[in-house]
DNA sequence: AGTTGTGTTGAAGA
DNA sequence: ATCTTCAACACAAC
């Protein structure tokens, strides 16, 4: 999530929207895809930033475009069409826009199956495209003024985004005492509480500290607190040094994936051997996700 | 071939 | 209120 959003800040601040075009308007949230079109048009991308999960790019005009790539989304920034043919923007990408661009003999991402669903394109005024795929097209895409933006429910109930300096030892504290009867595992993926992290690096975050996941936060001790605090910074920023996890269908603006997968290490290992102890690890359900864990390295 | 699971989360049901 | 289940959707893997 961080890398999209600086591979974006490099890539597309002081370029601009001349056009949009969109396959699927249920993405679009309370706008018409027409207003859409017309009041993206022409305004200039001034900066790239996130809160947990949630993307805005600041616009000219106190405008701000809001995204939420949910499970499947991706933003591919893909370079300038060469052999273009004249574009009619009522009828885009007359089959899936892939082999664009790219040196020769470099492996062209955007030919990956998971880089192929593009529901709506972002034309920009270099010439270049801002693409987004989308497989499961859960998505969503909002487009309002930036006071506006940060007026949304679903903004102003986030918690503190993990990676933030006001998250501190002392704040994560107060969260777990708010909610002492839920397992920490519950707790570290509730957006509201702290923001940012997901279903991977719970799992991840809960290895690295040795703590079990069904853990009730009211069990957990100030020397364990400590030790997950900690780790929730260690395993993100390492993360984000590795470009992200792509076990699934996670990639980069340039369609690449990231290379934290290989770091994982008990995220999707169930049956196999913890690599710090040998025992098999675990995976169990808690609220309708998996959660995995080795049973002899946490307690 | 049907079932299950998936960088998520909001709404409905209990 | 708060927790659990379901739904949005498409596809791969078991």
């Amino acid at each position: 999530m961080q890398t999209i959003i600086s591979d974006l800040n490099q890539k597309i601040v002081g370029d601009t929207v001349v056009d949009f075009w969109s396959d699927y308007q249920k993405a679009i949230k309370s706008k018409t895809l027409e207003n859409f079109r017309r009041e993206i048009k022409n305004k200039r991308i001034i900066n790239v930033r996130r809160i947990g999960k949630n993307i805005f790019i600041d616009l000219s005009e106190n405008k701000t475009l809001y995204i939420h790539l949910k499970m499947t989304g991706h933003l591919l920034v893909k370079p300038q069409i060469t052999n273009h043919k004249s574009q009619n923007f009522s009828h885009p990408p007359t089959s899936s826009p892939i082999g664009r661009g790219r040196g020769e003999g470099a492996k062209n991402y955007f030919d990956d199956k998971v880089n192929q669903y593009i529901h709506h394109i972002f034309y920009l005024k270099t010439g270049r495209t801002l693409e987004f795929s989308d497989v499961r097209k859960f998505a969503k895409i909002v487009l309002d003024d930036t006071r506006k933006i940060k007026e949304l429910k679903e903004i102003k109930a986030l918690g503190m985004d993990a990676l933030e300096k006001k998250f501190t030892l002392e704040k994560f504290g107060e969260i777990l005492e708010k909610r002492k009867d839920a397992p920490v595992g519950t707790v570290l993926m509730e957006q509201e509480k702290i923001s940012g992290i997901g279903n991977i690096y719970r799992s991840e975050i809960l290895f690295e500290a040795g703590i079990l996941p069904q853990r009730k936060a009211s069990s957990i001790s100030v020397k364990e607190r400590i030790k997950l605090y900690n780790s929730i910074q260690k395993v993100l920023k390492k993360a984000i040094k590795l470009r992200g996890t792509s076990d699934s269908d996670y990639r980069d603006t340039a369609g690449a994936p990231g290379n934290f997968q290989k770091a994982l290490k008990v995220y999707r290992r169930n049956g196999a051997k913890c690599k710090k102890c040998g025992i098999i690890i675990t995976r169990v359900k808690m609220g309708q996700r998996s959660v995995f864990y080795c049973p002899r390295c946490q307690k």
